[in-house]
Parts: C-alpha cells; structure tokens; sequence
DNA sequence: ATGTCGTCGTAG
DNA sequence: TACGACGACATC
C-alpha cells in the first residue's frame, strides 16, 4: 500500500506585531494553495484579532491537528515566500528566552534587513447598507467611497478631517466595509547630501561682497560647500559650525538643494580575489596555536575556544587558516569584528583570499545590500560571512566555524530590545551546529577568560609578537610632578605675547620633547585622548553655576567649530546644542569659564607647539560622512600626517608601521567609572593603544600620563602583563559577587513622567518580591533598588532601575518573565521597561 | 497593541 | 431613554 503523505493543515503562528505579554502561538489554517509551501521560519499575513486585521506573523510550526476548534485561514506569504528557516525561528525563541522580547522583535533583529509590514485598511461599499438619514458628513463620506470604489483611510482621513467616528458609524450600519491589506516593504535607508547650486564664480563673489543678503553662519556654509559642493549634511554640519537650520535656510533661499541619497554604494565593489592568493607561513608560535584550533575544529562535537594572543602575535593569520580549512571542507565560517570601521580592513583581506565566497553585513549597508548579501548567504553562495555583531544572525549554511575578534568589546552587546550578547547567539548556534566557536582578544573579557580556565573553552595562548619590534617600551609619567608646559611666546610686532596663558596644563615635558623627537626623526605619533569636544564643561567662577543639558541631567560639553571662536555648547547624551551663555544663566555674573579638555582643544594645542606638525583628529565628530574613518586612517597610514590624535577609535587593531610613540593623555579618566568593569575596560583600551606603538621594523614606546602612576591597573597595562590583572581582578569579582560569579539582571524603567517611573518601578519591586518571597523562595537572588540610573534624565525621559543578583537559570527567567507579563497588562504606555541581562554598562 | 462588549453616569 | 466614557476581556 502507498504511503499516504499527510500534508499539515494547521501552522502554528506567531503575530510579528505582538507585544510581549501576549505573544504566543496561534494556530490557523493553512489553506490548500499554501499547502507544502510553508515551514517553520516562513512570513505569512494572517488575519488577527476580532476586526481580523491582516498583520504579519511568522510560523512556529506545521502540524495536521489544533486543539483550537474556530482557527481562521492564513491569508498568504511574504513576497517571494521570504522564511527565516528554522534555525534562525529557533535563534528567535531563544532571545525570547533570554532576553525577554517577543518572538517579533527578536524576529527583527534576525531579519535581512529594514524588512516591514505594514497594515493599511480601505473602505468600500457595503452589501446591505439601509436607508435612513444620515448627517451631512456622513453622506458626504459614503458618496466619496461610492464613487472611488474603494479608499484608503488615510486618504480619507486627509480629505474629511477626523471622520474616524462616523467610519465606524457606516461601518455598523453597513453602509461602508472595512478591508484589511498587509503589505511587505523593505525600507530604504538614506543619507541626506547637500548640493551646491551655485557656480564658484558666484561663490567667490558672494564673498568678497561688502553686503550680502546672507548671515555669517550661511556665508560659512557656503565657503565650507565651495570646497566639497556635494557632503553629507552632519559633516557639512561639523565642518563649517553651523547647524542644521541654516542649512534649510539655504535651500529656502535656493542657493543648495538637500537630496536624500539612498546608501547604496558598495563600498567593497573594487576589491576582487587576486590571482594568486598572498600566502604566509605562520611562524612556530602560531603553528602551534593553528594546531590545537584545527583539532577542535575537526572534532565533531561543538567546541569553543579562546585565543589569546599578545598585541601583535598575530590572531588575524591563525584566524586566517583556519579559515582556509572551513573553506575547503565546504562549510560556513562567521566571523564577527566589533565595529564597522573594522570591517573594511578586514573585508580587505578576505575578499582577496576567497573572492566571491565572501559577504559583508553591517548596519553600515542599505537595506537592498544587505538583502542582497543575506539571499547569497541563504542561498549557499557566500560562505565566508564579516560583519559586526548582527551577522550573527546571518543564514549560513553548514556552519563550521564561528569568530569573535576582540571578543571583550562591549558593542557584541546590544543596547536595543532583544539586548542580546553576540557571544551568547554564538554558542547557541555553535550547540545547535556542533560549529567550533573562537574568540579571539589580547585581553580578553574576565568572564571568558575565567571560563576558559575552568576548561568550558580550550585556552590557547601566543605570546610572542610576530614582528621584530618586540613590545613597546612603557613611561609612566607622573602628572603631580608636571612643572607644566614651557610657555609660547609670539613676538608679532615686537611685543612679546603668551600664547597658551590660559590653556590647562595637559601635556607633560616628556611627551613634548617625545613628540618633537618623532617629528624631527619622520616617525609617527598617536594621542589616544578619552573626550571629545574642546573643553568639558562650562561653570561660573563666582557661584559655582555648572551648565546642564535642559533635557538631560549631564553637563554640556563646549564644542569649537573651525579654528574661529564660533562654538556652541552640546549635550553628549541627547545632541543638544545651545548658544555659549555671555553671562552666567544663574547669578548673571560675567566670569564664566570653560574647563576640561577634549579631542578638539588638544588638537589646537599640539598645533600651537608644533605649527608645521601635520595633525589629524579622529573622534565621532569627525568620522560621521560615510568611510570618513577609511579616510583619516588610510591617509594616516600613508604617511599623509605626523600625529594621529583621536578618542578610543585610534587604539582598534590598525597596523601602522611607522608608529614609533603613543602617548595617552589622561589615563585616570578610564579608570573611576562608576561601573565595576571600569578596570577591565581601562586595562583593555590600554593594552591596545600601547600595542599600536613600533608595529614593524621601529621598536616603539608610550608614555601614560597619569595622577596615579602606581595603579594596579596601569601598571599590569604597561607590562602588558594580562595574567596578573586577571588574578586581582578574578578575587575582586568574586569578593564582590560580580560575573563571573553570578549573572546581574538589571531592569530599566523610562518615563517621561518622574512620578510615574517611581511609582511603577515600586510596584514591580513590591510584585517581584513577594513573588520571589511566595513562589520561588527556592531561588538565591539578591536584589537591590529601586534607584535612579547613573545618568538620571536623558532626552527629557527619566530613568530607574532595578538590579538582581543570581543565576541565570530557567526558574529565574520564569520568575522575571512572570512579573514583567503582569506588569505589562497593567501598564498604559507611560512607562516602558526594558530587561537586561548581563549588561555591559552599570 | 487593538478592538469589542458591557456597565455606569449624566443629559434630555 | 440614549449616548459617551471607562474598564474588563480576548486575540488562534
């Protein structure tokens, strides 16, 4: 007898656009054009809710029964049948697991791209509409939609100003049916480039001209444009020191046009596979690092490693060949960098090794590249995946291998719902697979490395630089003992003049003299500094006034525009910006004063010491074009400027051969941090940027300028000594109770209204206690709060949190998941609550 | 979230 | 008696 091929009738549905409390599965039926078509991971419109609304959702399961008798019909699929597949579905239940979003959020996160459905609803005629009397607008709506047949509500919205009553109203009296339609979208992301329109005859006599119908600011706008008459607008923004406004102002003038370019250009277009691959050898130390990998590669079962390896040992090339292997075996390999900026570099290397195999995926791509990218990964096509953290999610097939660079990097971790960890996503796939995980750093996160000393990971170690340089060389410099800087003096006109009288004393003797040395030799310099803008604050002498961001609770920081005097004070957290105040807004008192110092004021400075030194800033500031970063580094690389001088971006894993000094300007703003990774951090960043010290041939030195040249953590930084931080830092922890040793749980509370968010948050504490106290005593969980967030009020929305202690088990999350579902259904909207599990901030 | 249904209060 | 506001309730 013939098998008789059951084909389901029923999918299991979960609604994209659900929130939390009732995201669940839904069974419905799948009709019989749709019949064999669908499977766990494919989008599908169904209709929800008793209006039956079409809405995306996406399917759970397949099966031939329900235990729900009245299950509605799927309405269809997504264009070109789109399906996640079922190991990103099962990737989705587990951030919904662990991070407490809905299978449609987590959903998001996996999704190719700016993918989006969204519900319109349209009006027709009804079938048994009655006669009767209807009121002016009524009749007015009904004879519309006879007419057209068929309108949108938005349509009809704009034509009749709120008809939304007497829609229903028609509605219930049939005179009018409401019709449903989903459709998928995939959004365009864009750029906003300003053009100019003027010829740079018209510019230059625009100004020269004694008068004009044009402002300063616009007339700087304008100078700035002449010179790139096509930029991105926040570049144009930062360069020329005007804001956004007069910008628009041009263009009501007619003089530029404001253009939204879709992003685009593939950046990686040019580079193809060379005909010969460039071929290494590894040296003995990575041979032997290369080995051990190789073998728990091969292994069946899934692994994970952690490679730690001196700055400069060599990582990328044993990453490299291990590659190599996963390549020829026909399998997958994703390999993860922590920043965008990164990428590049990377993509460099890998599309000239393995060509089209290769495929890119940053948020840094438009939403048709990253499409493109993600059908050639489903497809089998690209196997050899670089990206940051959410190519995790990337539709590899055959995975065997999976690599987090730099695996201590806070950005594997997101900041958005479904706050997932990129390492976490890995070993869930890596189990899921049997694919071998390997994380790579020269100081790695403690909870890796404490992991990897337990045995959970396979600890390899290279501890030998590949170059000949050997490791830099490392001058504490004491800033107590800083004379200050020699003075400058200008002679113009006969008078001697103090030039930097009122500059803070931010550089040390050494470093000059280090500086000038390197200039005199033709070496290059770094300057890693921890802030950007000019200076940090802005307080009044006479009552101690400090200016706050109006939205925020943080000071602002004083930015200068160009090399005038123009410069406005800006809020860091929210991009506020406001006038410099004359007077002081608190007593009026005219002695008001900026303080601290930042990228911007230490690039003027060097500039005053050395006026012939070539200098480039590198900061968020002047990064914001597209591959401004690719810019400045390259130009650097090329020998194009002396001295490199730039926040945490300049300290990332480039290769410049012609650096011989790095100087850290202020290593104690690191440390401090209310945060209890501030060390590891501290440690980290500071291993890295002396790292970047005497790559090559030159052998390198740094100098750290520092209030406290005996901290511990300074010190092991200098020696690059990783073991013996790691040793203090493990009996800190577990003295403390801090991960590894437990998990911390710590959940946000947001609200423009300050009452409301205490008192939600008070109520959640009440219900998570007596929960915890009832239900779950069997739990060892400490709690604490609630309390305001660090940084109480960002963006006019106030923030408080909760932090729980313990381990991360199943019954823990039930407890959380819990109270957070009861919670929502008692909330109106006026507070939102977001759950983060082992988060990289405090 | 979103929409429906039922209960209650107030205007007519 | 009738209509609108508000809360409970369900979503396959």
């Amino acid at each position: 007898m013939d098998k008789v091929k059951v084909t389901p009738m029923y999918a299991g549905v979960h609604i994209l656009g659900a929130p939390y409390q009732i995201d669940k599965e839904y069974d419905y039926v799948i009709p019989e054009q749709l019949s064999g078509v669908l499977d766990v991971g494919s989008v599908v419109i169904v209709p929800f809710g008793i209006g039956n609304r079409h809405v995306a959702g996406i399917v759970s399961s397949v099966k031939d029964s329900s235990e729900y008798k009245n299950s509605k019909p799927i309405i269809g699929t997504a264009p070109d049948n789109l399906s996640i597949g079922a190991e990103l579905y099962g990737i989705c239940e587990f951030l919904k697991d662990r991070c407490f979003c809905s299978i449609g959020e987590a959903s998001k996160a996996v999704m190719p791209s700016g993918f989006s459905v969204r519900t319109s609803v349209f009006y027709r005629a009804g079938s048994k509409a009655r006669d009767g009397a209807l009121n002016e607008s009524a009749a007015g709506i009904l004879a519309y939609v006879n007419e057209k047949g068929e309108v949108s509500e938005s349509e009809l919205k704009a034509a009749f100003d709120g008809s939304l009553q007497t829609l229903k109203y028609l509605c219930s009296r049939g005179y009018l049916s409401k019709i449903s339609r989903a459709d998928c979208k995939v959004n365009t992301k864009n750029d906003k480039y300003v053009q100019l329109k003027l010829s740079s005859e018209e510019v230059s006599e625009l100004l020269s001209a004694s008068s004009s119908s044009f402002t300063v600011k616009q007339l700087s706008a304008i100078a700035e444009l002449e010179k790139n008459p096509f930029s991105p607008i926040g570049e144009l923004r930062e360069l020329s020191g005007v804001s956004d406004a007069v910008i628009r102002e041009l263009q009501k003038k007619n003089v530029v046009d404001i253009l939204p370019i879709p992003k685009n250009r593939n950046p990686y277009a040019d580079i193809r596979k060379e005909e010969a691959i460039s071929d290494f050898s590894l040296s003995e130390c990575q041979r032997r690092a290369f080995d051990t990998l190789y073998a728990l590669y091969k292994d069946e079962a899934p692994r994970a490693a952690l490679l730690h390896g001196v700055t400069g040992s060599g990582k990328t090339n044993v990453v490299q060949k291990l590659t190599d292997e996963c390549v020829r075996d026909g399998k997958s390999a994703i390999i993860l960098v922590p920043e965008i900026a990164l990428t590049s570099q990377a993509v460099g290397i890998f599309m000239k090794r393995y060509g089209d195999i290769v495929a890119v995926l940053h948020s840094g791509l438009s939403a048709g590249e990253r499409l493109d990218a993600w059908k050639r990964i489903d497809k089998g096509e690209a196997r050899v995946i670089l990206g940051t953290r959410s190519a995790i999610f990337a539709p590899a097939k055959n995975l065997g291998l999976i690599v987090i660079d730099e695996e201590q990097e806070s950005s594997f971790k997101s900041e958005m719902t479904p706050r997932y960890h990129a390492r976490d996503i890995a070993r869930y796939r890596c189990g899921k697979t049997g694919a071998f995980m390997l994380l790579c750093s020269a100081t790695p996160s403690i909870e890796s490395y404490y992991k990897a000393k337990e045995g959970t990971y396979t600890l390899v170690e290279m501890k030998e630089r590949y170059s000949k340089g050997g490791l830099p060389t490392v001058e504490m410099c004491d800033m107590r003992d800083n004379k200050g800087e020699f003075p400058l003096y200008s002679t113009k006109d006969g008078v001697r003049e103090i030039l930097n009288p009122n500059f803070p004393k931010i550089l040390s003797d050494r470093l000059l003299s280090e500086l000038k040395t390197n200039l005199e030799n033709k070496q290059q310099s770094i300057l890693f500094i921890n802030r950007r803008g000019y200076q940090s604050f802005l307080s009044c002498k006479k009552c101690g006034f400090v200016l706050e961001c109006p939205h925020c609770s943080v000071s602002m920081t004083y930015h200068k525009y160009g090399y005038g005097s123009g410069g406005r004070m800006v809020c860091h957290y929210c991009g506020h910006t406001a006038e410099l105040p004359r007077v002081c807004p608190n007593c009026g008192s005219e002695h008001t004063t900026t303080l601290g110092y930042g990228t911007q004021l230490l690039e003027e400075h060097i500039g005053m010491y050395f006026p012939d030194a070539r200098i480039v800033r590198m900061d968020t500031d002047t990064t914001s074009g597209k591959f401004a970063h690719d810019r400045i580094l390259e130009s650097f690389r090329n020998g194009e400027a002396d001295i490199l001088l730039g926040t945490q971006m300049v300290t990332k894993g480039h290769d410049f051969p012609n650096v011989s000094l790095v100087g850290v300007l202020s290593a104690d703003s690191c440390l401090y941090m209310p945060d209890f990774r501030a060390n590891e951090r501290t440690f980290s960043v500071m291993t890295q940027v002396i790292g970047r010290a005497g790559r090559a041939e030159l052998s390198g030195r740094a100098l750290i300028q520092t209030y406290t040249p005996d901290h511990d953590v300074l010190v092991t930084s200098a020696r690059q000594d990783y073991e013996s931080f790691y040793n203090s830092e493990i009996s800190f922890r577990r003295a403390a109770l801090y991960p590894p040793f437990c998990d911390m749980i710590v959940i946000n509370f947001t609200s423009a209204i300050e009452r409301e968010a205490t008192l939600s948050i008070e109520a959640f504490g009440r219900d998570l206690i007596s929960t915890l106290n009832e239900r779950y005593s069997d739990l060892k969980l400490c709690t604490f709060g609630p309390f305001k967030a660090g940084v109480y009020k960002v963006a006019g929305k106030y923030r408080m949190r909760f932090v729980l202690k313990g381990r991360n088990s199943k019954r823990l999350r039930q407890l959380i998941s819990e109270v957070y579902s009861r919670f929502l259904e008692g909330s109106n909207g006026d507070v939102s609550v977001s759950i983060d599990m082992d988060p990289q901030n405090i």
